[in-house]
RNA sequence: GGGCCAGUAGCUCAACCAGGUAGAGCGCCACUCUGAUAAGGUGGAGGUUGGCGGUUCGAAUCCGCUCUGGCCCA
């Protein structure tokens, strides 16, 4: 026999018979590569309406974590959804590369152990070290992100360290300089002695360290007695400059005892017990009650005030309120403060006019202000320190304590908070401006906005921005020799072209790096100020030597993704951000200095919408680290389950602030979801094969539908409508929840099970094309639907389902919007009711103990109500069909199926009292009786009828219990916890019925042997048949065409139990 | 030490805002079906809703405290 031709359709004959995913993923590549998918697709929106997507940049030091995976993995799904819907989009990633992070670990790598060694190896090489490194890692980066199907503008993405985006920096800088908002000033800031540089409060990190813990006695002057304070750090006591109390707290004096010697001390109240234990004195009195405002102004003696140079100053040396002050918090309630380190000190003794002293270096080493402890490291002088106190009687107790205490986030060495001077945007001065920013801006989920985000910017300081380091933007600041403060007298240069043009030396603002190593040498030479007379003209400004904090890299990323200010059109057309996706860690991070830059540069917050998802954690909730070996790396999931599964489980959860377990057996339960999808997908494709239909021919608006297909249409309409909701909300996991349902549990376990036969029909049939027509339509919009979330399977399918009479990719096409003709919301809830009923039926039927092979005489069902009616009765064929019965009767809601019997069970605990000697009688009775209503009054009679007597009987004796005719078995009908009604199965047997049952045992048999075959569909067979029983054989021949046509045979009839096939 | 978020079945989550018998999917066990079959069907086991206390006739839900985890701040 010739073969088939099926010149169309071969391309079905290219989808394996099991889903594979990594084997979909290498072919969904190739198509990618060979037709430019992503380029199309790109081009397809040429002429959408805008929008503008901003990629918080990655920091270029190692590879891509889970969290990582997740993010850009979100921000895919928004991107390709948006695609679909016909915008143009911006998808430029972009990579944070500067900063102290990628120092140390070219420090590491160079073997260097402080700022010495990189003067020594030359800034120059030190920056080019950087740079490699830095480009190295984003290798690493693009390779994963363009390998988990993250489709953005891999062929050019924005870097922080390309002259272009320095210089988006520099102007955002400038700009907030002209509002006023930039000064060098004085602050406390934590210094890390190893990087020898400031380093934000974000940047460090707190881990328990165990510390000395001291009491210490400052004596008062003029007066008896001594203040008790309390520290952590001994080596900030030579730079003690005033004591703070809480003005409303309580203090005391009490006369302490010790080995017969008797000590006046004042203590806050909360903490007398506790300071006096410490001190080990033997009894104590109290004997003066104040409060903290009676202390201010008391006079005391600094405790190594002879050995240090200090400044001192009239005012210094006293006791002074603090707001940071509480009574009963930790320590003695009275607070050793020193300007020149405390944060809280500083600013206080800034109100108070006192001197800052900070006897040391940014290298955390006392210099000779420091007098005895000159030359020592900090820390280092504790010791030293403490018995000097000692010595001096001043020491009332020395311990240690363990508590969290602040470190580097990049070298872990302890930081030290001291005065320097530091660059600033003081963005405190607009303070109520960017409070008011926030509200221009919708958070997804919005608490993360109104509570985390604005606590935090409310409490945020002036951004210091400038490192003392080398791998940075240079800030772009010259001034003159012997500058004043003055930022009038300062000059900020904001371009290259301004840059070009201002300094002294040629250089080509198009060639130009604007690295630490090409400024550094860079002068300006002005004519002075306005002010300034002819003889001061020429004046020569050298740059600060300062760069960049790098979170003032990113914070520019809205103007620097757009090349502004050298490129402008771009900017003046998208400008602000319309979207931008990031972790929770980012609201003191890209959200809060996008905020700060933003407001400082343009007055306006850079981003409209903002999506905040959590971290990525391990499967039992722990946090992921590297470090620690704690981790799940993405790269083991991909080679595990693939990468659409791992992207499904990924999206599979709540994006809004809340964090990830990742899951791998989730992610396994998404292969097999997906799995499914494949094989509803293959399904009809083997029948269009065979029938030489080609799905794109059709169009269900021009077939005859039938129900099913009408109602899968239908759900598949309200499942866009479910979904464009969810995506609206930024609640993806809610939309592929809705799309996987509906996968799942409605057209492979409902729709597929009832067109089977449909598809199975040999012969052409309206029937059997309404049914290509639907799942033509259905698959096409289920892969697109399915698009931006596994964007590997949803393209091969799409491309089998549409060969090259589609779009080249799936990501091409348009969003399945819902249409309102195919929808019919009664339909879909008649076959809710349907298949409640359905499944209820075939509950009864397990009882009834017939398999769904044999058909029964009939079903009945007993409404509970007229919707279930009704459904029951507009769709009784289908229901019919489902529950293989020959009839369907309908007991309409409120009426009683005749045929049905109660009975009752008697309750002995409430008989007994009742009746006393004749409970038993009256109990044999009820079990008994069968009546046919469910009521007390049916019972008596039935009771009396058989008793001789009458009873009376009340509700709590009984409990009614229906009871069927023989053969009969009844469930009854849920859905969602309601009660429809009742569904009767009657299995008796007649000849009829048992004649089809048994031919289909037959045909199941035939099948069964089809397959181990390993016949194709459509391959005709000599059937022979042997049946032992002559009563079975008789019942069996009378379906003999049924067979005929269910297995494909031609031939039928000899008595060998044999079966071949016919070529 | 302070703030925010979360804690419900083995897993992922719903019910919480407006208090009224704790549900779904998956997984597991038993049975069943067999031309999309790593699929489908039926039944079952599995929970003191992290803990303690309060309000209430009634609390997963409201309140307080506490424990655990995550993030942020110090």
């Amino acid at each position: 026999m010739p073969e088939r031709v099926r010149p169309h359709m071969d391309r079905f004959e290219d989808l394996p018979d099991q889903y594979e995913p990594h084997d979909v993923e290498d072919r969904v590549f190739d198509r990618w590569d060979e037709v430019d998918a992503y380029e199309q697709t790109v081009e397809h929106r040429r002429d959408g309406e805008d929008f503008f997507f901003v990629d918080g940049p990655p920091y270029t030091s190692g590879a891509a974590h889970m969290g990582t995976t997740w993010n850009k993995t979100l921000k895919d799904v928004y991107v390709r959804y948006l695609r679909m819907q016909g915008y143009e989009v911006t998808d430029r990633p972009g990579y944070d590369m500067h900063g102290l992070p990628i120092e140390t670990r070219v420090e590491e790598r160079l073997d260097f152990e402080n700022k010495k060694d990189i003067e020594e190896f030359g800034e120059e090489n030190f920056i080019e070290e950087c740079k490699a490194y830095a480009e190295e890692q984003l290798e690493g980066l693009q390779e994963d992100f363009q390998d988990f199907g993250v489709w953005m503008d891999w062929e050019n993405p924005y870097k922080t360290v390309d002259p272009e985006y320095m210089e988006a920096a520099w102007w955002g800088f400038k700009q907030a300089h002209e509002r006023g908002l930039v000064e060098q000033g004085q602050r406390s800031i934590s210094q890390c002695p190893r990087c020898e540089t400031a380093i934000a409060n974000n940047e460090v990190e707190y881990e328990d360290v165990e510390d000395p813990s001291i009491y210490v006695k400052f004596d008062l002057v003029d007066r008896e007695g001594s203040l008790v304070i309390w520290t952590t750090t001994p080596w900030t006591i030579p730079a003690n400059t005033f004591v703070a109390v809480d003005a409303e707290g309580e203090y005391v004096g009490v006369r302490a005892e010790r080995d017969g010697q008797e000590e006046l001390l004042y203590v806050g109240e909360p903490n007398v017990e506790e300071v006096l234990k410490a001190g080990r004195y033997d009894d104590y009195e109290v004997v003066e009650e104040l409060t903290g405002e009676d202390l201010l102004g008391w006079e005391y003696e600094h405790p190594l005030g002879d050995l240090v140079d200090h400044p001192g100053g009239e005012d210094a040396f006293e006791v002074y309120g603090g707001d940071y002050v509480e009574v009963d918090g930790d320590g003695t309630g009275l607070v050793h403060s020193a300007p020149g380190h405390g944060e809280e000190d500083f600013e206080r003794g800034q109100e108070l006019g006192l001197e800052v002293f900070c006897p040391l270096g940014p290298d955390g080493v006392y210099d000779e202000r420091a007098g005895p402890y000159a030359g020592e490291f900090v820390r280092d002088a504790n010791a030293a320190i403490v018995d000097d106190l000692e010595d001096r009687g001043f020491m009332l107790s020395r311990g240690t304590v363990t508590h969290s205490y602040g470190h580097c986030w990049r070298c872990d060495t302890g930081i030290v908070q001291l005065v320097t001077d530091q660059w600033f945007i003081t963005i405190t001065d607009i303070k109520d401006e960017l409070l008011d920013l926030i509200e221009d801006s919708e958070w997804h989920p919005d608490w993360a906005r109104d509570n985390r985000f604005r606590d935090f910017v409310e409490e945020a300081p002036d951004w210091n921005v400038s490192r003392q380091r080398y791998w940075g933007v240079p800030i772009p600041i010259w001034l003159p020799e012997d500058w004043n403060g003055d930022m009038e007298e300062a000059i900020v240069v904001g371009d290259r072209e301004e840059l070009a043009e201002r300094v002294d030396q040629d250089l080509d603002p198009d060639e130009v790096d604007l690295h630490k190593d090409t400024v550094d040498d860079l002068t300006i030479t002005e004519d002075g100020t306005e002010a300034a007379d002819a003889a001061e003209d020429g004046t020569t400004y050298t740059r600060v030597e300062d760069v960049f904090d790098v979170w003032l890299d990113s914070s520019v990323a809205t103007w620097g993704t757009l090349d502004y200010p050298e490129e402008t059109e771009a900017f003046e057309e998208l400008w602000p951000a319309d979207l931008i996706i990031e972790a929770h860690d980012q609201t003191r991070g890209w959200f809060w200095s996008q905020l700060g830059m933003g407001a400082a540069a343009l007055g306006e917050i850079p981003y409209e919408t903002v999506l905040m998802h959590g971290f990525a954690n391990m499967p039992d909730g722990r946090g992921m680290s590297k470090s620690k070996g704690i981790f799940i790396d993405p790269h083991e999931v991909i080679d595990e389950y693939g990468r659409d599964p791992m992207r499904l489980f990924l999206l599979s959860v709540d994006p809004q602030g809340e964090d990830m377990n990742f899951s791998w057996d989730e992610t396994e339960e998404m292969e097999s979801r997906l799995n499914i999808l494949w094989n509803t997908a293959r399904f009809p494709l083997q029948y269009m094969a065979l029938d030489d239909v080609d799905p794109m021919d059709l169009d269900v608006r021009d077939e005859d539908l039938e129900l099913v297909d009408r109602w899968v249409l239908s759900r598949l309409q309200s499942v866009e409508a479910e979904m464009a909701d969810a995506l609206e909300e930024f609640r993806h996991d809610r939309g592929l929840d809705a799309l996987l349902s509906f996968v799942v549990a409605d057209v492979s376990r409902f729709y597929v099970q009832v067109v089977r036969e449909r598809m199975w029909e040999e012969d052409d049939s309206a029937s059997k094309q309404a049914a290509y027509a639907t799942f033509a339509h259905l698959m096409e919009e289920v892969v697109a639907l399915l698009a931006p979330y596994a964007p590997f399977l949803a393209d091969e399918l799409y491309g089998t389902l549409t060969g090259d009479r589609g779009h080249d990719t799936v990501h091409m096409c348009d969003w399945p919007e819902p249409d309102e003709d195919l929808r019919d919301p009664d339909l879909e809830a008649d076959v809710a009711v349907l298949r409640a009923v359905e499944e209820a039926g075939a509950n009864a039927r397990q009882q009834a103990g017939r398999k769904l092979r044999w058909p029964v005489g009939r079903i009945v069902v007993a409404a509970e109500d007229d919707a279930t009616a009704g459904a029951v009765q507009r769709y009784a064929d289908l229901l019919a069909d489902r529950l293989n019965t020959r009839e369907v009767e309908l007991v309409e809601a409120g009426e009683q199926w005749g045929e049905l019997q109660y009975a009752a069970e008697a309750d002995m605990s409430e008989l007994g009292p009742a009746f006393g000697g004749q409970a038993q009688a009256v109990m044999n009775a009820l079990n008994e009786a069968r009546v046919d209503e469910r009521s007390l009054d049916a019972l008596e009679a039935a009771v009396e009828a058989d008793l001789g007597e009458s009873v009376d009987l009340e509700e709590n004796m009984v409990e009614f219990v229906r009871k069927t005719p023989e053969g009969v078995a009844g469930t009854e009908v849920d859905r969602d916890g309601d009660s429809l009604g009742v569904v009767y199965v009657d299995a008796t047997l007649t000849e009829d019925v048992e004649s089809e049952g048994y031919a289909r045992e037959v045909i199941r048999r035939v099948q069964e042997m089809r397959k181990d075959l390993e016949l194709d569909i459509e391959q005709r067979i000599r059937l022979d048949l042997s049946v032992g029983a002559d009563r079975v054989a008789d019942l069996v021949r009378e379906h003999e065409d049924l067979i005929a046509e269910e297995v494909r045979a031609e031939e039928f009839g000899t008595r060998q139990a044999v079966i071949t096939a016919s070529q």
